[in-house]
DNA sequence: GATCCTCGAGTTCG
DNA sequence: CTCGAGGATC
């Protein structure tokens, strides 16, 4: 039939034109050397757009047509990377570079290999994940093990090709970092000066709050670009050096940074650290140091990694933006535990794309080490991240009139005597009742990590406990909606809201629960240990010093601050009436004692393709066995990953049994673990 | 006793 | 992110 050969000669010249319009957008976004003339390249977009829109059933995910296809999303979803994004360690200057460099010639037995040098773009760094030669997902690096699925942003940036090569791996995943360049950052804030719209500090910033937009639309305005800096993970054969795998990334269509350069060693690579730093300026994007790379991947294999550091890499951070300000006074804060934290209160000051007015200074030996005073003027820098430091005092600008700092002797908040134990760097406040004490451990108690109550912030939490209606978290549960509507601007919705999610953190899994209770010492982690150990709050307030230190991780301070936790009659009142408000003080399910690997000592190294080092020890848990962190003549099988650290090393001294992940997976399967 | 790692606690700005 | 402290190991 004549129209089935019209629909089949669409759909040709549809998929045709989707090809040529990828070519010119690699020409013009990309290789930045178009072929055709815009009018050109519209008339191209304008057929597809017309046949696509007669025949709907041919439009996909990735015609150019769709970039801006995603409607407004709730929130973004979380997506778990299949091989971790790492951070880097830090060099600030040429001696650290080369310490970094030798260290890692050690370990390789050899100091001939070549380095890649890269601009450290100031942006946001994403994973893009190819399948059969279409994107299929972006993501945010979130914390390295998980961040937030923002494909359709991502989309929407016209150097992020929908589609590669056919000679791409059929899986893939590409790393780049997303930012906004120098001109697009100052025309977008023109445009929002001109409607009203706050202004953004800086191109980071700016490219950060783009990308986490909900609605896509808004990000396909904002004048985003990406440079691929490395290639993630490929099913398949991947060139031997990063420097082949950034060409190869190149011929797919991928942006790399023409300013990459390759040097024979580490001299070069310092100098020309050097240079960036007088040029940084003549870039049309913000950077913040060089990244230094080992060429060589199989060394990258052999170096591994530690911590969350890759022993091949390194980042090398120009010196930090610095300003001088006024400290105006020294302000104390009272934290959770009744430490005394001095802050400086500073006359507020621009650093870096930012009004500082704060900044902490960690306490007094720190003060006194950089002989900092009150009334001094000082240098603040924002070195990479955001927290504002007082480096320290122009003490060539001292008039005479300032004043050193002294711990108050009495408490700021309640009045108590202040002590400072023997060898300690904090001084705590003496009061167990100090209510500045009692705020901090209500918003910890609430807090996301713990028994995670939406609603409950800073100024709720104050009112609260201004109004008498709460002196411990325990009393949260007894609030009613007659009491919030009381509260300043508290309407029915938003009370009824709050007792929601009160009442919903009844069912919170023990683990959270002991951390909630926000015991000295006892933070996310150990709270996980001690409710793996023990069936209840009960069964570990009846654990004696000698029991609890007997657990692996828990040593004589954690153990006598659990144990004096238990033992204190306030305390064990808000446990009464934690109890009585129904809030579950029991492990979910049954005890793991029953596990089919009760009893043996898992431990991993490296990094698992297929689930992350948290994940995997769950795993293990969840059947019964332990899961630890460092290997000992006590552990039993050592999980190997990719790139493993020194404890396989450990491992092959102590004869300890070591499974692939490949074996592990076999095991868990066998024991019955989806 | 020294040293390596991991964890805990407090923190800034928009 | 930072520092300091706690735990484990040699």
């Amino acid at each position: 039939m004549s129209v089935d050969r019209e629909v089949q000669a669409a759909k040709l010249r549809v998929e045709e034109l989707r090809a040529i319009i990828a070519h010119h957008d690699y020409r013009y976004y990309v290789l930045d050397s178009p072929e055709i003339s815009d009018a050109g390249y519209d008339e191209l977009m304008r057929e597809l757009r017309q046949l696509e829109e007669r025949y709907p059933q041919f439009i996909t995910p990735d015609s150019p047509t769709q970039r801006v296809s995603g409607q407004p999303v709730e929130a973004f979803g979380i997506v778990e990377h299949r091989l971790p994004l790492l951070s880097l360690a830090n060099a600030f200057n040429g001696e650290e570079l080369r310490a970094w460099h030798r260290r890692a010639a050690n370990l390789a037995e050899r100091d001939d290999f070549a380095l890649v040098c890269e601009p450290k773009m100031d942006g946001l760094a994403v994973a893009l994940v190819y399948e059969n030669g279409r994107l299929v997902q972006g993501a945010t690096r979130g914390d390295g093990t998980r961040g937030e699925n923002i494909t359709e942003n991502l989309r929407t940036i016209r150097t992020i090709p929908l589609t590669v090569g056919k000679d791409a791996p059929v899986r893939f995943e590409a790393r780049g970092e997303v930012h906004m360049n120098k001109r697009g950052f100052e025309r977008l804030n023109e445009e929002r000066a001109r409607e009203g719209q706050p202004l953004f500090a800086n191109p980071r910033n700016a490219a950060a709050g783009s990308v986490r937009q909900l609605d896509p639309r808004v990000t396909a305005r904002r004048p985003l670009d990406i440079f691929i800096y490395a290639l993630g993970w490929a099913e398949g054969e991947t060139p031997p050096t990063h420097w082949e795998s950034l060409e190869w990334l190149g011929s797919l269509g991928f942006r790399i940074n023409p300013n990459n350069v390759r040097v024979p060693d580490i001299e070069a690579a310092v100098r020309l650290c050097g240079e960036w730093q007088e040029r940084r300026d003549g870039l049309e994007y913000e950077i913040d140091g060089l990244v230094v790379k080992i060429d060589d991947r199989e060394l990258h294999d052999r170096l591994g990694i530690v911590g969350r550091e890759p022993r091949w890499a390194i980042a090398y951070k120009f010196p930090p933006i610095q300003a001088t300000t006024k400290l105006l006074e020294i302000g104390v804060n009272v934290g959770r535990t009744g430490s005394l934290n001095p802050y400086a209160v500073l006359e507020p000051v621009r650093v870096g794309g930012a009004t500082v007015k704060l900044a902490t200074l960690h306490n007094e030996d720190d003060i006194r080490r950089k002989d900092i005073r009150i009334g001094d003027t000082v240098i603040i820098q924002r070195a990479g991240d955001v927290i504002p430091q007082v480096v320290g005092p122009v003490a060539s600008l001292r008039t005479g009139e300032e004043r050193e700092y002294r711990t108050p002797e009495r408490c700021p908040a309640c009045g108590a005597p202040v002590h400072r134990p023997e060898g300690e760097a904090m001084s705590y406040c003496s009061n167990v009742a100090c209510p500045a004490q009692a705020f901090r451990q209500l918003a910890h108690f609430v807090s996301r990590g713990a028994m995670d109550i939406d609603g409950i912030g800073e100024s709720l939490g104050a009112s609260l406990m201004q109004a008498g209606l709460v002196k411990d978290p325990a009393d949260l549960y007894s609030l009613t909606k007659e009491q919030l509507v009381g509260l300043e601007r508290m309407a029915d919705k938003s009370a009824q809201n709050i007792l929601d999610a009160v009442a919903g953190s009844k069912e919170r899994p023990l683990g959270r629960v002991i951390f909630a209770l926000g015991i000295r010492h006892v933070g996310s982690e150990i709270a996980e240990v001690l409710a793996q150990r023990y069936p209840s709050l009960d069964a570990l307030a009846a654990a004696s010093v000698e029991e609890l230190q007997s657990i692996p991780a828990i040593g004589p301070k954690i153990a006598e601050s659990v144990s004096a936790y238990f033992q204190t009659e306030a305390n064990r009142r808000m446990i009464e009436k934690l109890r009585r408000a129904g809030v579950r003080l029991e492990a979910e399910g049954a005890p793991p004692a029953e596990g089919p690997l009760q009893g043996l000592q898992f431990v991993i190294t490296g990094t698992l393709a297929s689930f992350s080092r948290s994940e995997a020890e769950e795993r293990v848990r969840s059947l019964g066995g332990n899961a630890g962190s460092s290997v000992t003549k006590k552990t039993d099988y050592l999980v190997v990953g990719e790139t493993p650290g020194s404890k396989l090393k450990k491992a092959r001294e102590y004869g300890t049994k070591t499974l692939s992940e490949e074996e592990f997976r076999e095991l868990l399967r066998r024991h019955g673990a989806a």
